[in-house]
DNA sequence: TGTATACATATTGTATACGATTGACGAGGC
DNA sequence: GCCTCGTCAATCGTATACAATATGTATACA
């Protein structure tokens, strides 16, 4: 059995969220996962707390942790709050990237051209995430940032169906998504604010186009009784 | 000696932060906290960690908690990105405030006036604090939220300055300041998006003319030494 | 048969003891 | 005299035991 250091269940627990391994609501129980990670509660519940302040998941006293939903509220403020701040945050990107950053977001690039390549979805996702984080740290501003990882914890679990085309068409759309993002480090590099603008707003529309798919075969409840299931399971 | 609940010695950090009683850059022990709330270390490390996530404390592997500094590079994010995100904010909250939430919002008024009057300066910068956060509530949107709270802890922290008006015309910014807060709510209250936005941008006007008497009788250092040590301190 | 209450069980919260890491101080070598 | 290395104290990190709380189930009563 493997044993995991704390930075490590930290950074699994979060792609096994994003990849929604571990399902938006799915109830996270102390014990099993102590054993799971080999290491005792006090520091898992630590690695709890700490993805609770990431939004990862969500604690409620004496009741344990869960997976962050994704209810239909959050579904509005998000396709409402995302494109501003992917916008700002790229338009500081361009102000404040340092020579090493793009160096980063070059590999970051490569390698999510790989995983899309290879038709690895889950990990295409996650490369993606990477990606744009990475430009989230040019921006050099703490406070989007927060905003940013937030929307990225969503966006990701969303897109999870995006990197998993059925149809050729929809292929396509996956290799646009990576010309936009060459076509954006390339801007960052150049320090093009306006275009980068641009390019991210355009990249944002391709993704919400296809995130629809996430939405409409799994339409949202309409009727009293499961909404409120929906409610209670937040 | 008081013994604290776990949510009380939460509140207690952060009123104590906010009111830079526990500066920033302070160093918090674990151990003396601990004693302080009569609590034993386990609880209390998951305050910090909570407040870490939070963004009052900044935690590092085997070096503790310290409160979250503000260095030049912090100020410079803050006073670019604040006014987008508060004027937001401010808007989301004109189309989804409750009645509940203006009621709260009016009652966070009448101490914010009262702290004033009674010139408790601590008191008049945390209520003053609640009441923008309740219009951060009131725009239900964790996104910004999350911006939102940062912003506003190093906005609190700045404005201790603000509520000891040393001349009569400062005096009159600090009334001003409660109209404003007047005239936000009403606007809220019917509904006025626009005009929300624009209260809310003079108000941002007023609290950043103001908060440079915190900057310039203490200049941000200019030589590499000293800029050094502030970075080292983070 | 439906509801309420009490008990059993599982899970979370807290305290304490112990082990690991860091940083400082001082002795020894260069 | 300065640098390096080793020891020591202080503080942080982890494990485990125990207490408190919530949930599920069975039973008694209406």
């Amino acid at each position: 059995m493997k044993s995991f250091t704390k930075s490590e269940c930290l950074d699994d627990l979060r792609r096994r969220i994003l990849s929604t391994d571990l399902s938006p609501g799915h109830d996270l129980d102390e014990a099993g996962l102590s054993e799971y990670y080999s290491m005792s509660r006090t520091p898992l519940r630590e690695v709890l707390q700490r993805l609770q302040g990431e939004g990862y998941v969500v604690m409620s006293e004496n009741r344990g942790a869960k997976v962050a939903s994704m209810d239909i509220d959050v579904l509005r403020t998000f396709f409402q709050t995302a494109p501003m701040v992917y916008a700002n945050i790229a338009r500081l990107a361009c102000e404040n990237r340092t020579p090493a950053e793009l160096d980063d977001l070059k590999y970051a690039q490569m390698n999510f051209t790989k995983a899309v390549k290879s038709s690895d979805a889950a990990e295409a996702a996650l490369a993606n995430h990477k990606f744009h984080a990475i430009i989230g740290s040019m921006a050099a501003n703490t406070y989007l940032m927060a905003s940013l990882a937030r929307l990225q914890i969503d966006h990701t679990r969303m897109s999870q169906t995006f990197y998993r085309p059925s149809a050729p068409a929809e292929a396509m759309l996956v290799l646009k998504a990576i010309e936009q993002h060459d076509a954006m480090i390339a801007a960052i590099e150049a320090g093009e604010g306006a275009l980068v603008i641009d390019l991210t707003l355009q990249h944002w529309d391709l993704s919400r186009d296809r995130m629809e798919r996430y939405v409409r075969p799994d339409p949202l409840p309409v009727d009293v009784i499961s909404l409120k299931d929906q409610r209670n399971a937040i």
